[in-house]
DNA sequence: TATAGATTATTTGTATACAAACAAATTGGT
DNA sequence: ACCAATTTGTTTGTATACAAATAATCTATA
């Protein structure tokens, strides 16, 4: 007798990153403060506070963003009034993108509570497997050769 | 002088558990063959397989759908003509779903590909990091009280 | 048993995700 | 300097994600 489930949909990566993903939105979005704010455009704001101007299709490589999604999210921020657009002068395809006053003043005032909320999405583990999970993480989060094309 | 950026993006676990759910997402839909099925419509299939006929909010605890999306991953599947849709006699509230002949035959082809994927997915770990990760991950994926609400 | 509360499925609206196609602009090789 | 290939940003279309609201139905309990 053969059992027939070999693939058990709860033990499968894909499934469980997910999940695990899931997860974490729910924990950011009860932890950032600002009920608006979504994952992706904090992380967009981050990038910005740390680079200062940076073309919009350059900041996408940089928070793992197609242009398409990208597009959206930036609208989105522009929208609220947290960053400013300009063409570059050297290069008329491109859009530079920088955080605005308030932009700057929001994510100063938010980034504290992207730490925590880390800390938070990692309690169930120890300070070890912390550790150990993130550095295995990363390494999956890396696309070799044959998969990047992003 | 302190310096200024302790939270780094490309550190947070947020990050980078979207980053490799994404890496996974590209890597399900270059090995599984059928280019029209999404991850989600999979993991439904897989699960109608082992189960027989579930409701489709059930289904949808099980795969971690919410009923919306549920909603739209099932009615694709059907028109796809994948699956059965009936009415549960006994509580006229629920749908009772249940694989067809081509859902059936369709999920036994491709399920061999599933753990393909998985391993794919985890072939930059070494098999002992990928047990400690898996492990990792799982305890990741569950919701505690204060979380649970689906 | 009457009914308040919970559950099921659906719908609407917003926000990712990403493929594909496009126009405008830049670059690189000849 | 020319032109093919590439890059940038936008748009369209499909598929998750999920909050919120709703209608129909079921359950629990006073």
């Amino acid at each position: 007798m053969v059992p027939k489930k070999q693939y058990v949909l709860e033990r499968q990566a894909g499934h469980l990153l997910r999940r695990a993903h899931q997860r974490h939105s729910y924990i950011f979005q009860e932890n950032i403060g600002d009920p608006q704010l979504t994952p992706l455009q904090f992380a967009a704001l981050v990038k910005l506070r740390d680079l200062g101007e940076v073309s919009q299709n350059h900041l996408g490589r940089l928070t793992a963003m197609d242009a398409a999604t990208m597009q959206g999210v930036i609208k989105r921020l522009a929208v609220r009034g947290l960053i400013d657009r300009r063409p570059d002068p050297h290069d008329r395809r491109r859009l530079i993108l920088s955080l605005n006053k308030e932009g700057n003043k929001l994510i100063e005032h938010l980034i504290q509570y992207g730490g925590k909320i880390t800390e938070q999405t990692l309690e169930p583990l120890t300070s070890n497997e912390q550790r150990i999970f993130l550095d295995l993480l990363f390494k999956l989060a890396q696309l070799n050769e044959a998969e990047r094309k992003v």
